[in-house]
DNA sequence: TCCTGTGAACAACTTCACAGCG
DNA sequence: CGCTGTGAAGTTGTTCACAGGA
């Protein structure tokens, strides 16, 4: 069973992480795939076929035990360990991402980083910060893995090179960067605008 | 040509939209399947079979005049007229959304919401802020069609259900809603733990 | 019995390849 | 000739339906 896996079904997979963290709440320790299914409004074939992509979790007649089933999707996703991650931007996006509580899903804001004196040097919510100048360093030397873009758009090029050449291995980015980077590595968006206008035209198409 | 349109083609309708106005800076006035292609790494057959859904934009040997592509693409996704928005939740997130330009891009926050007593009664960017508590009034009386969600979670289906109320005919949501709505209205997620969780799958299965 | 895991059928999406028009 | 628009082919993703184990 070790075929391409769909992108569809790595970001249900994260779905399937929340619906878990929800049922945990509740005390139980089995869960059926139909469960994973009403929760995320799809059909529990399409939740067999994706846990069986990784192999067997399931206990045949009785489910999934949801302590072994959340320690299989964090070993898949890569988050059974926390990732290091630096944050570029200290604007409204980058306070927002310093005070949500990213380390539960496992990942560790451990440097920011801006270019207005004013901010440098300083701690917010507990995350000290670095000016960009320093980027490559600092990356290096805490061995950052990832990178949070959230700075205005003209300087999302830059800050994306500098992250790749200080060992960041991957980007998620608020602004759009013009490619091409350094090396490539995995670049992912969120577009706030684009998905505005994705929901714009469902809206339309309901009329 | 009126078959079910794939909701990838949406998406990257918006893509060919950024594409547009960073080419319209440029001063040209024809652009072909290729370069929209390019800009969004795509193959250029997909670009024609993306906009042929439509309609027929393009002249053979030559390509689409930028400016009737972009008031076409707008009109698909609804955004040839400004889409009025209120906004819960004047957090980070919420303030980062009310400095965006958003305008540019069709949509124009009316009103914000809060429950935040010092916040009241203030202005934020141009925005008036309310009380949660007024919010299917004032949904109402300002004719907001969408609602952008950006309260903490607990919040969330309360905020959401009381936009659906005041007409909101869409919502977009930073937090996990615990459906069932009152009323099936479409409804999108920015989701940033799922998407560093994506980014870590890549960046493991890189390796 | 009940629920998982999976071949096989089906559906959706993308690419190919070229007809047809400017 | 060059580029669009589109059947047809190819590829990818989802659902069906049931064998098989607990």
């Amino acid at each position: 069973m070790r075929k391409r896996i769909p992108e569809a079904t790595i970001r249900r997979l994260t779905h399937y992480l929340r619906c878990i963290e929800f049922i945990k709440e509740t005390g139980a320790e089995i869960l059926q795939s139909r469960d994973l299914a009403t929760f995320c409004s799809i059909s529990d074939s399409l939740v067999r076929r994706d846990l069986s992509y990784f192999g067997e979790f399931g206990t045949k007649g009785v489910g999934y035990s949801i302590s072994e089933l959340e320690k299989h999707i964090k070993k898949i996703l890569g988050i059974d360990r926390t990732k290091k991650v630096g944050l570029a931007g200290v604007g409204n996006i980058g306070r927002a991402l310093l005070n949500f509580p990213l380390l539960k899903n496992g990942f560790s804001i451990e440097a920011a980083f801006d270019i207005r004196d004013e901010l440098i040097g300083k701690k917010i919510n507990g995350v000290m910060v670095y000016h960009e100048n320093d980027m490559i360093k600092v990356f290096k030397e805490k061995q950052l893995e990832m990178g949070i873009i959230a700075v205005p758009q003209q300087a999302a090029l830059d800050v994306a090179n500098k992250m790749i050449e200080g060992g960041a291995k991957g980007l998620l980015s608020f602004a759009l960067i013009q490619c091409p980077l350094k090396k490539k590595v995995p670049l992912r968006y969120i577009e706030i605008a684009a998905e505005l206008e994705i929901l714009s035209y469902e809206i339309e198409k309901e009329e």
